[in-house]
DNA sequence: CTTGACCCTAAAGTATACTACAGGGGTTAC
DNA sequence: GTAACCCCTGTAGTATACTTTAGGGTCAAG
């Protein structure tokens, strides 16, 4: 059995932050020795590298409690996981078009400018003030 | 001379956003009218699409704050804008880089999810839960 | 003269994922 | 027995960009 320094070691976290997962619902509440330290199960860790690899490609803990549940859920299928992912995924993508977005404009802005003179000559500023802004998809 | 409602109206921006501007220093204090109410001027609309337009390529208030210092020194110059573009421009590039990897890890995944059977055999599970995780770029 | 639309301030709330702090007890080695 | 380190709880703070709430004046129309 661990203590929950043991497990923040070897999990990569902290022990505050195990205490805010368990606070969360994340990982179960643990059994308490009799001077009322939390003691884990050696298990426990890889649960914690579940977490942080689901948070890796982008999910939230609020989506990883989900994914937990599903994990724990005899009665769900894979399709639901990979229902998850797929709409984890298409947000993703949605970020990217939007970011890829941004890049454009300000590369195309940065490359115009011809990085001498005053401010009062910045064909960036100029951009910014200008009637027609980039097309902005979201916000 | 315009009211704060008129400003928002025609900025595509809430009242209270208007206030939070001023208050973050982002727009310059207005005068008052002899009730105490925000009067501005006609320009304002054009400051405020300005933050708009910023914020729609990825700065945050406190870089269009920069920004607009830059604007009103006439002893800045068209590089120092660009600078801070350019800056911009590859922490977009960064955040699109983590992105693109998340959504490989998770194509490949959801690829490799058949979408049938129980969650006692799902692939994306197992891909969590295994010793190997994705290359992880940041966090 | 009242109703509805508008304006004011200051403070608190929202979302996310923690981190930090205050205040206090337990454990281990010397 | 005391220093150094671990554990506990509960609350507050962090960053960002607002939004909401509370409580209260102002103004134009009918």
């Amino acid at each position: 059995m661990l203590n929950i320094g043991d497990v923040a070691r070897q999990g990569g976290v902290s022990v505050e932050t195990l205490r805010y997962y368990e606070q969360q619902g994340l990982i179960e509440t643990p059994d308490r020795d009799a001077n009322g330290y939390r003691k884990y199960a050696p298990e426990v860790v890889r649960h914690i590298q579940f977490i942080k690899r689901a948070q890796d490609v982008g999910f939230t803990l609020r989506g990883i409690g989900d994914l937990l549940s599903l994990k724990a859920d005899p009665g769900a299928s894979c399709r639901d996981v990979r229902d998850r992912a797929l709409g984890k995924l298409s947000e993703i993508e949605e970020k990217i078009d939007v970011l890829s977005r941004m890049r454009d404009v300000l590369s195309t802005w940065t490359n115009a400018c011809p990085s001498t003179g005053p401010v009062s000559a910045c064909p960036i500023l100029d951009a910014l003030e200008a009637r027609k802004g980039p097309a902005n998809a979201d916000r």
